[in-house]
DNA sequence: TGGTTATATGACTATATTACCAAATAGCCA
DNA sequence: TGGCTATTTGGTAATATAGTCATATAACCA
């Protein structure tokens, strides 16, 4: 494969990588209903600061999403909403994935 | 968080893991096409076939890809092309970034 | 049947990812 | 200033992932 091709698709992966994470999942789906500071995020996820703060920091380096600093909290919030529509595809292929399993049993 | 959410952000995750590869990011670009056999994807990947065969597995595990044996060779396809879509917002995702660090050399 | 090709799988090593704790940093307010 | 809260970062151990070689399986053909 041509090496400008192959830095696409690794530049993707990263992104893609990025996103491989229940947690991080959740936050960007999150996110996507409004901006949150990491303490609200970290109450709702029910982990420790640093690991929210470090799955933000993922999702930072991937250029998912930016933060605004206010007073002691850090506020952040999607750069690009389009991520969303990419879920209905998922629940797609969860769907579809679960209708074969039963059209097995029949 | 509550479990059935959790549960629906772990299936989402174990998806979108499946397509944080680069070669698995390029398996699927190329069903999108054409279905293909093994072959042809290792002799387009150029890595070992066990390498590529693996990566198929693990497209096929999440419910990505299907196979159809013909004769010794096996042919993939994809289950659910609107996987594609995704990859328009990743770009977009590419792109904002790179103009953001481009705005801060200004 | 025996040889060849196409795939898949098991064992193994190297590397990456994750979560937690502890500690550092920074803002806020009494 | 000193203490408190919010966040980030470094260290570390457990686990997961990727790639390779060797081997197993199956189809095909001479």
């Amino acid at each position: 494969m041509d090496v400008r091709k192959k830095a696409r698709y690794e530049a993707r992966a990263r992104i893609v990588k990025a996103l491989a994470h229940p947690t991080r999942l959740f936050i960007i789906d999150e996110l996507s209903e409004n901006r949150r500071c990491v303490c609200e995020l970290t109450e709702m996820i029910g982990a420790d600061a640093s690991t929210v703060s470090k799955h933000l920091s993922v999702l930072r380096n991937a250029g998912l999403v930016k933060d605004d600093k206010v007073g002691a909290s850090v506020y952040y919030e999607l750069t690009t909403p389009c991520i969303l529509n990419f879920f209905g595809c998922i629940e797609t292929v969860i769907k579809t994935s679960a209708e074969q399993q039963l059209a097995l049993t029949e």
